[in-house]
RNA sequence: GCGCCCGUAGCUCAGCGGAUCAGAGUAUUGGCCUCCGAAGCCAAGGGUCGUGGGUUCGAAUCCCGCCGGGCGCGCCA
């Protein structure tokens, strides 16, 4: 409640309402970059101006009149200022901007932490990958991004489960095990007798070698490739530092009839019909292009059928609000899903469930792009990153950028230029705090009794108001799916730190302002502890 | 051909429910370590925001056309 913006945000509402009764306004605030314009900004002039038919100027001084009395009282500034068109910016006063440090130290790893989900289950869906191959980036940009925004909405209040959801029983499975099947009789992908679309990666082979059983065994060679695969991708997701909560297979839907159940619902809905020998599913009644195939004409189902009574599942399970982290490459299913749901009758909303759909990532070497794909035999995993780079230099990387821009991963970039990733400049801010109190001593009570009306400093203050951002922050980036408004906002908050550090010591004789300044860092230090955590990256003492 | 997404500085990308939105990083150039970590700081140059219209007092942001790129468009998963 005591951060400035929201209190000059109501500032205005009632100002906005005695200048115009009646008019329903949003008051948006800014936080101008150009520091001539104040601390906070509004152009709520402006928009009521356009509904008065008045000069917007003029309807700003009008506002400036009837807030001068709430605004005094408030204590965050001196007055309102008018400028350009029409905008009302106020300076802050030192207190009110420095307050924050206090909160941040009081709060800890609660600070920036909101309610905006608070006591809703949550289920985040991402990476979902088969177990016929390690994972690749895509899937590693998938679990950066979906753990992620688990973790963001968690933060909001959320009780989250985080899922992965695999096909174990399918036609590419067929394919593992044929392939695993063909090296163990000494073939090589190419050969005659290599099955058609057989997977060629050097894994196969290993998993070949690994089989104790005889080549004849194609059950027991299945069972066993999956059961490799599925401990290696385990392993690099334990590397990658994502964990699930549940771990969903597609074959339980047969085997509980949750496949067959849906098709009864849509026919006993009406939504079904017969035509050449298929069963087809209305899906033009919820806004497809064209009606699906749900069963084929060989009785089996299509890929989708079980899809929709996966997310049955989600709905039954009590999730209200369900996000599904893919690749662009699915968006066709969005609306298939969707419709699915929708022609249960169940009531499920039509925007359910939500997708974040990201490009697939394009990974270049020695200037050519390396094909990312699981039929081709080459392509980068996700331990090959982590291998190269680090784990925290991936997670901030692939979750850097917002989900549904091209991504190019320059491998040589990466493995050259190390140092030069952002994650590094965001921990060196952390760890050069934490060098500061090995050298001061760590004394929280000293901390919690300094005296913050010594920071006056710009740069002080400064950083100690992009401090009192990451709540707002952390809430957008968790509405929005956004966790690289996250990697964005630390960069900012490092950046602050960085400059004041060169430009001022903070370790000086004088006690009082020492303490002072300590305070601030260390409110620093957890902002920067608490965003790095939420993109799960590891925040260093030491580098 | 149809649908969705993208096109912002040399490069990688933010900003996109309009105004105070021309930004960051990187690269280039020039400064800053006898002092808390130089993985840092300070400064400079660099863009008709793909393009042409429209809406608006005001458009990178909203609408339409076009150009360029990506991904989908199966009784594959």
């Amino acid at each position: 409640m005591a951060d400035p913006k929201d209190i000059f945000r109501r500032v205005l509402e009632e100002g906005a309402s005695a200048v115009a009764p009646g008019t329903a306004v949003q008051v948006q605030i800014e936080r101008p970059k150009n520091a001539d314009h104040g601390d906070l900004s509004s152009n709520v002039a402006m928009q009521l101006a356009k509904a008065l038919r008045r000069n917007p100027r003029e309807v700003a001084a009008a506002i400036v009149e009837a807030t001068r009395g709430p605004l005094a009282s408030s204590g965050i500034a001196e007055r309102i200022e008018i400028a350009g068109a029409g905008f009302l910016n106020i300076r802050l006063k030192a207190a009110s901007k420095v307050r924050v440090v206090r909160e941040v130290l009081e709060q800890g790893a609660r600070f920036g932490a909101g309610e905006r989900e608070a006591g809703k289950s949550v289920q985040v869906e991402f990476v979902s990958a088969n177990p016929t191959g390690p994972l690749h980036v895509g899937h590693g940009r998938q679990g950066a991004l979906g753990d992620a925004i688990a973790a963001l909405l968690e933060f909001q209040g959320a009780k989250v489960t985080r899922e992965f959801y695999y096909n174990d029983a399918g036609a590419q499975i067929d394919k593992l095990a044929w392939s695993v099947q063909a090296r163990k009789r000494g073939l090589k992908p190419g050969d005659a007798g290599w099955p058609e679309e057989g997977y060629a990666g050097e894994y196969i082979e290993d998993i070949a070698r690994e089989f104790p059983g005889k080549a004849e065994d194609l059950d027991g060679i299945r069972r066993f490739a999956v059961d490799y695969l599925r401990k290696e991708q385990d392993a690099d997701l334990k590397a990658f530092g994502v964990k699930f909560d549940v771990y969903y297979l597609e074959s339980s839907l047969y085997t509980e009839g949750k496949v067959e159940a849906v098709i009864e619902t849509w026919t006993k809905n009406g939504k079904c019909y017969e035509k050449d020998g298929a069963l087809w599913l209305r899906t033009t009644d919820y806004g497809d292009d064209k009606d699906r195939v749900a069963r084929k004409s060989d009785g089996s189902y299509t890929y989708f059928v079980p899809d929709v009574a996966y997310h049955r599942t989600k709905w039954e399970r009590g999730f209200r609000k369900v996000i599904d982290v893919q690749g662009t490459d699915h968006h066709s299913t969005v609306v298939r899903v969707r419709a699915g749901l929708q022609a249960l009758g169940a009531g499920i909303p039509q925007g359910y469930p939500d997708y974040v759909l990201h490009s697939l990532v394009k990974v270049m070497r020695g200037g050519e792009e390396v094909k990312i794909s699981k039929r081709a035999g080459s392509y980068v995993t996700v331990r090959d990153l982590i291998d190269w780079v680090g784990r925290d230099a991936v997670r901030f990387f692939l979750v850097s950028r917002k989900a549904d821009s091209d991504f190019v991963f320059d491998v040589d970039l990466a493995l050259q230029k190390t140092d030069e990733n952002p994650v590094y400049y965001v921990q060196y801010a952390h760890a050069r705090i934490c060098s500061m109190f090995a050298s001061a001593g760590q004394d929280g009570e000293r901390l919690a009794r300094a005296n913050l009306d010594l920071l006056a400093h710009p740069k002080e203050l400064a950083l100690a108001q992009r401090v009192s951002e990451f709540r707002e922050v952390a809430a957008a980036a968790a509405q929005e799916f956004a966790p690289h408004a996250v990697a964005f906002y630390l960069r900012e908050v490092a950046a602050d730190f960085h400059s004041y550090y060169n430009a001022e010591r903070i370790l000086v004789e004088d006690e009082a302002l020492r303490a002072a300044r300590l305070a601030l860092c260390a409110a620093a230090r957890q902002t920067i502890a608490n965003g790095l955590s939420l993109l799960g990256v590891s925040a260093p003492e030491k580098m």
